[in-house]
DNA sequence: ATGAAAGCGCTAACAC
DNA sequence: GTGTTAGCGCTTTCAT
């Protein structure tokens, strides 16, 4: 494809120094006399030359380069953190290496066992084995053995994990949630998506209750119902509960992708948000904004989110303590899919 | 962080033989004898070693890593190809660098020199300076020095780029759209959204212009909208569209997002779609199937488009012959957002 | 089949 | 300040 890459022992060469020298100028950290720096960066300009990276990374140890697995990026939640992980990546001088899963166990493994061979200086992975209530045993050993060569950061609890985590702390957004809610006059809420074996899902069900229970109110087991975590998934639910029960007077769905598929249904059946039923969702993602009507939306705070998986990176690489875990607090934004039944 | 890695030489020295029969083993390109293989392999097993990749890579100069640059994976049109390449890129053991330019012409330049020095194996590009009627000259100058070195492939027709293209064919896409307005009785289109400057909207502009023509129908030139390429500019776009104009016949957005700020201003305004006006988009991204109506949209073939961009670079990896542009034809997805007024 | 040795291209410790 | 030299950890001729 190429000519032979110029190289430092050129450059040194051709300015009558040591590659030493040309280094030092390069790296920038050490005196070099002025008169050569000068000649040697004339050279350097001259013949365009930049160094191999890989020679460097191999000498120095590291790559400037973080690894980060989610299971798609094509969801927003994702999407978003990769963006404002990659901003303060790229301000401290690093590039992102995205992996995703699809949900896939062995998938997971295999892009772990890549990130690690890759040198890569620091693993964030966000969803997957991270948010199960029971990881997977296998993917676990390898995250600890991983977690002792270089920093790993999850977005979440990951139950087993010895690693850093930064998780979504649900119980002020939810109580948030549930003051809005009672404001609005509502005491019946039926809680849609999910599956129990899922950390944040279960951190939803449990807050809910508690909240509830501030209230001397109670959730019925059968107000809360599984589904998928996309479109379909709420679709489907929807459309079951508008079957078999008389109609809900509260949804909040577990995401906004699920708030989307419960939209749809009602609008087929001809069901109006937020007349006939109010629907809240999680998340926040340009969904909510996108969706008609906008979705009321406990925000998941994705930038301070982010920004704290990097900050924890940042600090140990530059050998800093910091706290083993960290969490970050969910607030609602209200939009126009609740409906005041007090006026 | 960890206690020194084990090397080749470990393994060499454990096995007693030399570090160029474990790597004989490792890269599993050579003969050798069965029982030395079995006693590395055993020791190789035993203290769970992995090649550090990247002396591998510097050895070997081949990273196993493909860079791409989008201007922002929250898009789903850049998300969906992201992943389409990365199944690809997996399929052959090659991992993704993502870097989002966020339109940003120094991040651009930035990124693309990064990846030159992290000596990716391949770089890919889509929209940025790739879709600019004139892209910027030093951009231009970095790609083609870039393209010397590695393939590089843009997803765009890049005027001044000497690298592989694979560009999207918008002909076929908009003859099949006008078709099929002509079979619901429409006459009179408006075309909403972007810039002159940008080549897939010119394409758009043009081609429209030239189906209509066959058909012995004219398009004024006021009946094009500029805007920018989000909701908020679709949004916009519609708002002064109605407060001006008698009510358009058939909207034609130049991209999903666009097409849900028009969406937005109809719902405010009151306005049906498609009692009212005929709907119509580029991109058919998810946006198409979560709108309401259901957005009938000219689909993109991002999968094919993104095969074809990695199979253009396994090729020239691989020593294959690959012609230098390549195309990409555009289909209609037809859904609801359309009115028949025939019947 | 296998080992010795020379790279790959840079950085950093050491000596002057 | 600057050059010498020894890595970083792997692959790959070239002998044998």
């Amino acid at each position: 494809m190429s000519e032979k890459a110029i190289t430092v022992y050129d450059i040194a060469r051709e300015a009558g120094v040591s590659p030493a020298t040309v280094s030092r100028v390069l790296t920038n950290n050490a005196r070099v006399s002025e008169e050569k720096r000068v000649r040697i960066e004339e050279i350097i300009k001259k013949y365009d030359f930049e160094p191999n990276g890989l020679a460097r990374s191999l000498s120095k140890q590291e790559t400037k380069t973080i690894g980060m697995m989610v299971p798609d990026i094509r969801n927003p939640y994702f999407s978003n953190i990769f963006i404002e992980c990659e901003m303060v990546a790229s301000q401290y001088g690093y590039n992102m290496i995205l992996c995703n899963t699809m949900n896939d166990l062995s998938s997971e493994l295999s892009h772990l066992k890549n990130l690690c061979e890759k040198h890569v200086d620091a693993i964030i992975q966000v969803g997957g084995n991270a948010d199960e209530i029971r990881p997977d045993e296998e993917y676990v050993k390898l995250i600890n053995k991983t977690a002792k060569k270089m920093p790993v950061v999850v977005g979440g609890e990951f139950p087993g994990a010895e690693c850093y985590k930064v998780y979504t702390e649900k119980e002020h957004g939810m109580k948030e949630l549930i003051n809005y809610l009672l404001s609005c006059g509502h005491k019946k809420v039926n809680l849609v998506g999910g599956r129990n074996t899922v950390i944040p899902t279960v951190r939803k069900r449990e807050s809910l209750k508690n909240c509830l229970k501030l209230h001397n109110l109670e959730l019925a087991d059968e107000l809360i119902i599984d589904c998928k975590y996309d479109i379909d998934g709420g679709y489907a639910a929807m459309k079951q509960l508008l079957s078999s029960h008389n109609l809900p007077e509260v949804i909040i769905a577990v995401n906004d992708q699920v708030a989307m598929g419960i939209l749809k249904a009602c609008q087929e059946m001809k069901i109006k948000i937020p007349a006939d039923i109010s629907l809240v969702a999680y998340d926040d993602t340009s969904f909510s904004e996108i969706a008609t009507p906008q979705l009321t939306s406990v925000n998941y705070n994705l930038k301070m989110h982010s920004e704290k998986m990097m900050k924890t990176i940042i600090d140990i690489i530059s050998g800093s303590e910091t706290e083993k875990v960290k969490s970050v607090d969910t607030y609602l934004t209200i939009r126009e899919s609740c409906q005041n039944i007090l006026v």
